[in-house]
DNA sequence: CAGTGAGCGAGCTTCCGCTTGACTT
């Protein structure tokens, strides 16, 4: 019996063809790369042509380990990564790593799970291409250059732990670009005119009829005469056209696709998208989830074609190829779409089940006949007034088609009232006669304002860097996160603001006058880049216009494809950038500065005369009244929400330094109000209380203190749900999540099947302690690792941080082995909490 | 959760693309 061991990129995917091979064959999974550059600068030896110094991360050490034991058993090892540039990479390093013999070591493909692609697959190996391996080389090693050099000249320059990259600061500055465009966006006012006539039906009734004028009317006056005129003029039908109107559906889905239509259909975020789509793949519902591919399998193709027969008949089929057209596309997978089209409902949790709805409508309806409308213009003149008519139109489905299934949804532009996507009842038209005259109901001339460009979202950012060629399928969602994470972007929260307009309504009864206010600007869920943001890429637009450019990575990606092809060296290419670009990192590095990076000196202040600028500070924008040099030390004042260095004006930055004040006394003890990290708070009697979005710390009087101070009070007895005389550090509180048990620092979940939680006696609650702190003991090795973290240490309480830091800085002594990974803040800071409570 | 920030200074931060876990007080 022959002894073949079968790599593969995921373990999901693993399982399946474990499956179709039997017992042959043993199946791993090598869960994507297992080696990188060294994370030192020594990753890469630069004078020695770019040679790279690759290791095997911690994480990785173990399947690495099994890897090698069963390729040592194995007569024959093939290697099963997917087809692109880096699963020929990861091919590679398998064979490095594992020092596979070329006798030994099979490279093979497949584009589809199926076992005769498979089969395929197997009697037609290859051998590793080498030059899409230096491709891939090149393309890494490119981008640690990239990264690892200017992410240092942006600490020194700017603040310290920023970041740099050929991908995030990209999709950074096409954030900060679009919010400058709204900032200088002068919204203009002109007229909408919509008539409503009276068409008469048969029956005697009559039917209303809406109908918008060719033009809008740029001002007031214009567009009250024009209804003035309309009063005593005839409306006649002068023409109707129909055309035959077709719609197509959309190709399969792609991940960022996906990203967008579920962020529009179901309010996912892209990260979340990404979860589910990952248990629906593990649990063998839907093909692999990131990929560039609209390319469906014969297999998919027959299957939808029999659930569409058998559910819709044939005059609703259509097979259709789709082909890529996004910029730098690999296709190593299939588009993303059910397994078995013949499921159409699966059982799940409510997220899955939806989402998997919107996957298997998408893909059947790719295969289906296009939907056929009816389209119809009809133009009512104003009898004796030249250069202006209305239109009405209506939409007919004459044959659903695909839309029986699926629709497609578009981003309606921000603040835009919502349109119909397609026909429903209300655009079908009455009939009507060339030649009818047609009374009206009402015309009204309503005031509107054209729209500032609309924000990015998380799912159109995707589109957009998918369309520059920017980024991949697998790291789409994780760089909306590192932009955040940065502080280089937010996630708006400002309803925005009103504003009046007015309307001039044309009735039976003469003109009337009305005004509305209606919200603009609203950034709600949409991303809006901070002042680090802007700052950043103000000065990586000013010092490196190269790698900023949108066309960076696409060029870049055209010499990678000439080292595929083996016309160029990947060292040459590598030599081609870095001559130009690390000399450039030097001089920037050592350029003497006038001012701080974003500096804005804003004038003398009116009552000291002191100088006043505005900046980037070590904990974000600040703004810095004196002379550093001057024997008075200058005094700091953090900006507010909501203000910018690029706005803040002399005055607002005055007012910034009347805080701290005094309020006045309560209870014999002063109330001082403050703005801290947190934003504007009351202090008193030791205790902090948040000063509400409502409230102007400046102008809040000492009775609003109060009644903040008392409501504070009240929620936290509201909060406290009950202690213990025997042990003062147990309490059971009510949080954001219901109640839960706060012990020595820590907290401890409650489980539902508790049903009053007064109820519990001390030794109950000792008892549910003891069982989580044994779920949790097993997950310390892994916290120990991210300990190793040190800087969100130092984020903790100042009193604490020196305790705390010394209790990180031992566990991550002790653990050496354990490097630190890219540990997430989150994970960091409950470990640091940690460190304190569990000495071994 | 919280009021910091130009005296010293060591050592830390960081990239993009492959993959999955562990995690929600």
């Amino acid at each position: 019996m022959q002894n073949n061991l079968v790599i593969v990129e995921s373990p999901a995917k693993a399982k399946t063809i474990q499956k179709f091979l039997g017992t042959d064959f043993k199946v791993l999974s090598s869960y994507g790369h297992i080696r990188d550059l060294n994370k030192k600068h020594a990753g890469i030896d630069v004078e020695n042509d770019f040679t790279p110094n690759y290791e095997v991360p911690a994480d990785k050490k173990n399947i690495v380990a099994e890897l090698k034991r069963e390729a040592k058993k194995a007569s024959i090892v093939w290697l099963a990564s997917d087809e692109d540039r880096e699963g020929e990479a990861i091919s590679w390093h398998l064979s490095e790593v594992l020092k596979l013999k070329p006798e030994q070591t099979k490279r093979i493909v497949f584009h589809e799970i199926t076992k005769s692609a498979i089969l395929d697959a197997i009697n037609n190996p290859r051998e590793i291409d080498i030059n899409l391996v230096d491709a891939q080389q090149a393309r890494r090693i490119l981008d640690r250059l990239v990264g690892f050099e200017l992410s240092p000249v942006l600490w020194k320059k700017v603040k310290p732990s920023l970041s740099a990259g050929r991908v995030q600061s990209v999709a950074v500055r096409l954030i900060v670009e679009r919010e400058r465009e709204i900032r200088n966006f002068k919204p203009e006012a002109s007229y909408r005119v919509v008539a409503v006539f009276k068409v008469p039906e048969e029956n005697g009734r009559t039917v209303e009829l809406k109908a918008e004028l060719n033009k809008r009317i740029p001002t007031y006056a214009q567009a009250k005469e024009l209804l003035e005129h309309c009063a005593s003029k005839l409306f006649t039908i002068k023409d109707i056209k129909k055309s035959p109107l077709k719609k197509n559906p959309a190709p399969p889905f792609t991940t960022s696709t996906l990203q967008q239509e579920a962020a529009r259909k179901l309010g996912f975020p892209v990260a979340r998208t990404m979860m589910v789509a990952q248990k629906l793949y593990e649990s063998g519902r839907i093909t692999y989830m990131r990929t560039d591919s609209v390319n469906l399998s014969g297999l998919a193709i027959n299957a939808s074609k029999e659930t569409i027969l058998d559910k819709m008949g044939e005059k609703y089929l259509k097979i259709r190829k789709f082909t890529t057209k996004s910029k730098g596309a690999q296709e190593a997978h299939e588009a993303i779409r059910p397994t078995d089209m013949h499921t159409t409902a699966i059982t799940g949790s409510a997220q899955e089940k939806k989402l998997y709805d919107l996957i298997w409508k998408r893909t059947i309806a790719s295969q289906m006949a296009e939907a056929q409308l009816e389209k119809t213009n009809v133009h009512i003149s104003i009898d004796g007034v030249d250069g202006y008519h209305f239109v009405a139109t209506g939409e007919v489905i004459k044959f659903d088609g695909f839309l029986k299934v699926y629709r497609e949804s578009f981003d309606n532009h921000q603040d835009e009232e919502e349109v119909p996507e397609l026909p429903t009842d209300a655009n079908m038209l009455p009939p009507m006669k060339v030649g009818e005259v047609l009374p009206f109901a009402n015309i009204s001339a309503t005031e509107r304002f054209t729209l500032q460009p609309p924000r990015y979202t998380e799912a159109s950012l995707v589109r957009k860097l998918e369309e520059l060629g920017i980024g991949r399928p697998s790291t789409y969602a994780p760089t909306i996160s590192t932009i955040q994470n940065r502080g280089y972007v937010v996630r708006g929260d400002s309803e925005g603001e009103t504003r009046v307009f007015k309307r001039i309504v044309l009735t039976g009864d003469g003109l009337g006058e009305e005004t509305d206010t209606e919200s603009f600007g609203s950034n709600k869920g949409r991303l809006v880049s901070t002042d680090i943001g802007t700052v950043v890429n103000d000065f990586l637009m000013a010092y490196f216009p190269n790698v900023m450019n949108y066309n960076f990575t696409a060029d870049i990606e055209l010499t990678f494809d000439e080292i595929a092809a083996g016309n160029k060296k990947w060292t040459e290419v590598l030599r081609n950038f870095y001559t130009k670009f690390h000399p450039n990192v030097v001089s920037v590095e050592n350029m003497k500065m006038e001012h701080r990076v974003g500096e804005r000196i804003l004038g003398n202040d009116a009552e000291t005369g002191l100088p006043i600028s505005v900046k980037i500070g070590r904990y974000g924008p600040v703004v810095q009244m004196g002379d550093p040099d001057a024997e008075e030390k200058p005094r700091f004042a953090q900006l507010q929400k909501g203000q910018s260095i690029e706005t803040l004006t002399l005055e607002e930055a005055h007012d910034l330094f009347k805080l701290p004040r005094i309020a006045g006394e309560y209870e014999d003890l002063t109330v001082k109000i403050g703005v801290g990290r947190f934003g504007p708070y009351i202090y008193h009697h030791g205790k902090y209380v948040s000063i509400p979005k409502t409230e102007d710390p400046l102008k809040i009087s000492l009775d609003t203190c109060i009644e903040l101070i008392e409501a504070k009070r009240k929620a936290d007895i509201e909060k406290h749900i009950k202690s213990f005389d025997e042990e003062p550090e147990l309490e059971i509180l009510n949080g954001r999540w219901g109640p839960y048990i706060s012990y020595q620092k820590s907290n401890y979940k409650i489980p539902k099947s508790v049903e009053d939680p007064k109820l519990l006696s001390l030794e109950e609650c000792l008892e549910l302690i003891k069982k989580q702190e044994k779920g949790t003991a097993g997950k310390r090795k892994a916290n120990a690792r991210a300990a190793a973290n040190k800087k969100k240490a130092k984020t903790a309480t100042k009193k604490k941080a020196t305790t705390k830091k010394a209790a990180a800085k031992k566990t991550t002594t002790k653990k050496t082995a354990a490097k630190k990974t890219a540990a997430k803040k989150v994970v960091a800071k409950k470990v640091v909490a940690k460190a304190d409570t569990t000495k071994e």
